[in-house]
DNA sequence: GTTATATAGAGAAAAATTTATCGATATATT
DNA sequence: AATATATCGATAAATTTTTCTCTATATAAC
């Protein structure tokens, strides 16, 4: 009873991944003037199971009608409220490299209730310009700015060496969920969110992918070639 | 039996994204002069179930010995072999803005087996430059490169209205693997790899977290506020 | 109106993943 | 030398996630 206001609808964090990915599709789908829409065909187009994709829908609390399927709108409109793309968080960006102004540069991250309001830097060269149309502002000004602007996300996109040292700064400023893009493991108190993205993990997955599949092609060639040879044996009248 | 041969040992998708992680430790342990580590050191370090590290390691093929532990050369260099970190992959990146550049100025990819060979561009201004030492070259000249090259990752960082085209190009030129970075679901043969790396999927687990722990704090607060008000009747002396 | 059909909804089954347990073993200590 | 202890290795249990199956329902076709 009490914990269903303690928590948000518990679900499954593969679940909440797929989410954005049906919203986008759908996007497309309203688009091209569509009403309805049914989990087959969302599954069709994302390669997805469709009870996956319906159980999805189900725990995100979206409910739609048996032979019909579900009103665009409606599943838009709920998907959005699902994940809060309505309530906007406030959030600092650390490091004006070339990957922070790429994710300033990100369309459409205020749609997903991501506001980056500031960025921040170390290199007085830097200091004081804008970028993608927010101020440079100087690192040691952040903790003081989180706290009196309420800023609880920051965006670390500095060298992995000097990473911990701004996620200590940002914990100081009262920031509550660290995205971290460094490649190190940043130490933090318990209470707050660390969400890494880590690139480095996610290259082993497609190096790996790709070497059992040139693999697999090896070795079928070689089947394949050793079947010719066997062929050419009996066309020789071998047997 | 065969199967052996077919595929690579098989991984739990998971299991796979954290041995990045164990290795990144490892080299920070190897670094202070260690000579040995444990599992329970590791899961320690990383917040991860020390029977989970080594299940892993177990996956990885690499073994121990009881109340030892690990040697760290055998557990560094066995992680390495496992995610093929010796054998260097090609790639070509498309999309020569802030996100290519970033990730061209990537420090370690060549460590982790992968090496950018070259960027490519529309923008007929970048064409002929170079970019982190690395030739920029016009888009049209992809396919037949990769096919002489023998190149077989692609890596996607052109905005998403162009990135279908693109993923054509690298699917003409035999590109096998397309590590995509624009936020669409690309269509492709079903012999090509596709890897995902998409943020807004990201942003909205990092999203949910925050919400979450947001609400319960609320929660907790607003129950002692309760709590407070209470023991106020009860010291006015209501019962 | 009746029948056929596609799809949500609900629950079960299966598969995968994580976590726990216990015995075996190598080292350190007494 | 005997004992204690930490950790691997293997197995089992628990949990989570995915996939399957069946039923009910809304629409369309006849």
């Amino acid at each position: 009873m009490v914990d269903d206001l303690l928590v948000t609808r518990p679900i499954a964090e593969a679940s909440l991944r797929r989410l954005p990915l049906y919203h986008r599709y759908l996007e497309t789908l309203k688009a091209q003037g569509a009403k309805y829409v049914s989990c087959p065909e969302i599954g069709l187009a994302l390669k997805a199971d469709p009870t996956q994709v319906r159980k999805d829908l189900e725990a995100a609390g979206i409910t739609g009608r048996p032979k019909v399927g579900y009103e665009l709108d409606v599943l838009l409109a709920g998907i959005t409220d699902f994940l809060g793309w309505n309530n906007t968080n406030e959030a600092f960006l650390v490091g004006a490299g070339h990957l922070g102004e790429a994710l300033l540069g990100y369309p459409q991250f205020s749609r997903c209730g991501l506001n980056i309001v500031a960025s921040f830097e170390n290199d007085p060269a830097k200091i004081g310009t804008r970028l993608r149309g927010k101020e440079v502002l100087a690192i040691e000004t952040l903790p003081e700015l989180a706290r009196r602007m309420h800023v609880h996300i920051g965006i670390i996109t500095v060298p992995a060496t000097a990473a911990q040292k701004i996620a200590d700064l940002m914990v100081e400023g009262g920031i509550r969920a660290i995205w971290n893009f460094a490649p190190v493991q940043l130490v933090l108190p318990q209470d707050v969110i660390l969400h890494n993205e880590d690139l480095y993990c996610s290259l082993a997955s497609l190096s790996r992918k790709l070497a059992d599949l040139l693999r697999r092609e090896a070795q079928v060639k070689h089947l394949k070639e050793q079947t010719a040879v066997s062929a050419a044996y009996l066309e020789g009248g071998f047997f």
